[in-house]
DNA sequence: ACCTGAACACCGTTCAAGT
DNA sequence: ACCTGAACACCGTTCAAGT
């Protein structure tokens, strides 16, 4: 998975890398995204060097944990794009997809609005997000269901703020309570 | 300001408390409210161990920190309800104060949520300004421009989510819109 | 009753030395 | 070309000693 952007890496720096964002995943799940890297690299069998060697910031090491995540995002898009798939319910499933993605580890939507500005491959992974969102929009804009003012990237920061609220409501009772008051203020 | 719950405290210590809280506000301006405890000591001129004494977690000195910013909230909410106020702007101008109050320090947003569901001084905070949420809501309720499902709570969740996405947002462009957007998401 | 500041722990980050 | 782990820095937190 997530073929590594630069030159073919020797193979150890290969097992190491994949054993890296593997322990990262499960200090994620378990600890959210602020997970100390040293815990990390150590349940990794690794130094912190390596770990840095590979990840100069935490938020690339978060990128490459939700590499397969974003796979996912982008074959749900051609699902929501093929015509048997209800227009009414594309938005809102997508939206779902979203904040689903974001809410994966506790303190991940924080992580990625704040790269979506900047550079980096995490904000590249946002930038990717938010044209798959407006991909998604353009065929429910069609369909006359979704404000024509609102663009992906209002949908994606939404998405994303829906996933911090429900990461503060563990019971998650009113998660869908608030999904649909989103899908009501950007509907049409 | 924010009379200090138990019994009287020495006058040094008044003193102390006082600076600890100024420079806590200073640093949380300029650093968001995970600013270092031990910089807001040093700035405050006392020992890490006042700061400590006075303020066991950064959720107490962050309560500390707000308590102005809460009594003008409770002042908002009686000329909200004050019958020249025109009732069809009092929901918005309401969540709007709620979200610029969360939207004060980088990260208070954060905390605020964390804190909603817990005990301690900056969860009581969170239970009356829920409340007074409630209060304003059963005014508009009466005029029936508000969903009759929604309570105190979720717009209290609602307006911490919106000032999340704007403290991400630093141009602040889409602030309003986001803003209508909820808005038209919990009117009937 | 309150304050001080040394002390410890934890963890991010770098870098010289190794293979 | 890559890895290791010691080293340093930063900061949260506690506590013995002071006034």
């Amino acid at each position: 998975m997530s073929a590594p952007a630069g030159r073919p890496l020797r193979a150890d720096a290969v097992r190491n890398r994949n054993a890296v964002v593997q322990a990262a995943r499960r200090a994620f799940v378990d600890r959210g995204v602020e997970a100390p890297l040293e815990d990390i690299a150590k349940s990794a069998g690794v130094g912190p060097g390596t770990l840095y060697r590979h990840f100069p910031t935490r938020s690339d090491l978060i990128a490459a944990a939700v590499e397969d995540h974003v796979e996912e995002l982008r074959r749900a898009v051609d699902r929501l794009n093929t015509p048997s798939y209800d227009a009414s319910d594309v938005l809102r499933d997508w939206v779902r997809l979203l904040s689903d993605y974001s809410g994966a580890y506790g303190g991940l939507a924080d992580s990625v609005l704040a790269a979506s500005s900047r550079g980096g491959s995490l904000g590249e992974i946002c930038r990717e997000l938010e044209d798959l969102t407006e991909a998604v929009l353009k065929r429910v804009r069609a369909t006359g269901r979704v404000r024509d003012d609102v663009v992906g990237e209002d949908v994606f920061v939404l998405a994303n703020a829906l996933a911090w609220a429900n990461g503060h409501d563990p019971e998650g009772v009113r998660a869908d309570y608030r999904l649909e008051i989103l899908m009501r203020g950007i509907a049409n």
